[in-house]
DNA sequence: TCTAACATTAACGTCAACGTCAACCTTTGC
DNA sequence: GCAAAGGTTGACGTTGACGTTAATGTTAGA
């Protein structure tokens, strides 16, 4: 089967329920289907998103906030794919990648900036453990 | 004057001198020297110490929490030197040494991992900034 | 020296990000 | 077909990381 309840995609992204349900209740996670009885039924595409959330929360340190803008960003390009067939205006389609172009910049720029000072502060790790390892040296000779 | 009131610091650090002073009292900073009348006084050191732990918070993400175990590994490493003149068994010196370098470990290996992650997250991004991009191209010939 | 400007502690307030509990409804397995 | 297991929606509780205010004391400069 390729649908799953909420405690199968609790134990594969490692959260709670209810923080599960919180990410919905935030739009942060797509609202799945329903049962007739409403039961959430989850897709593999849930679970991937709610993985890079966790990703972006826990190793980039993002705030449901951040994530948030993330997030809209992906939406709107597949709310772009969804209008195709409609004849929007060329021009406010070319304004809306503009505009999402820029935001991206902004992100990348902001990766970048964090990988930079991540890399100082491994250094700093780095320059630590050898004072470490020499001090050890010089009681195991 | 190489001493500074608690407002300069938080000029400098950008941090509230109330978060500067909650910080003393987590532990995360250490106490500085007092006025007779109390009132505290700051070193360059002192700045530098809080800079890396903005550093540490807004781009690493990590949690005061993680923070305070950091900045424990540091504070062994000095509070080593000052018991230097006094006879520390050796053996325990050596046990001490070896427990900071398994808690190094363990950081330097945290902070591999969030770079992995961090280059997969900018993979992703580059990969949705070149669809922009080539929508972006096909209104613009 | 005296006052305006800044510091200190203590205590309560706030906001994000969930945890927990209750009351109730669905599913599932025997 | 029925009980146990699991799901749903409120709603209130908790914790971390500070903000804010009050009451009071200290410094610095005219």
């Amino acid at each position: 089967m390729n649908k799953y309840k909420i405690d199968d995609v609790a134990k594969e992204s490692g959260l709670t329920k209810r923080t599960i349900r919180y990410y919905e209740e935030l739009g942060l996670l797509e609202a799945p289907e329903r049962t007739e009885g409403g039961m959430r039924l989850y897709t593999r595409e849930h679970i991937e998103h709610l993985k890079q959330i966790v990703n972006a929360r826990d190793v980039l340190g993002f705030s449901l906030q951040e994530i948030q803008d993330f997030v809209r960003i992906r939406e709107e390009l597949e709310g772009r794919k969804q209008v195709y067939g409609q004849t929007v205006e060329d021009a406010q389609q070319l304004q809306q990648l503009l505009e999402i172009q820029t935001s991206l910049d902004a992100q990348i720029r902001m990766i970048e900036q964090k990988m930079e000072k991540m890399t100082e502060f491994r250094q700093e790790l780095d320059r630590i453990y050898t004072r470490v390892t020499d001090g050890i040296k010089k009681f195991t000779p």
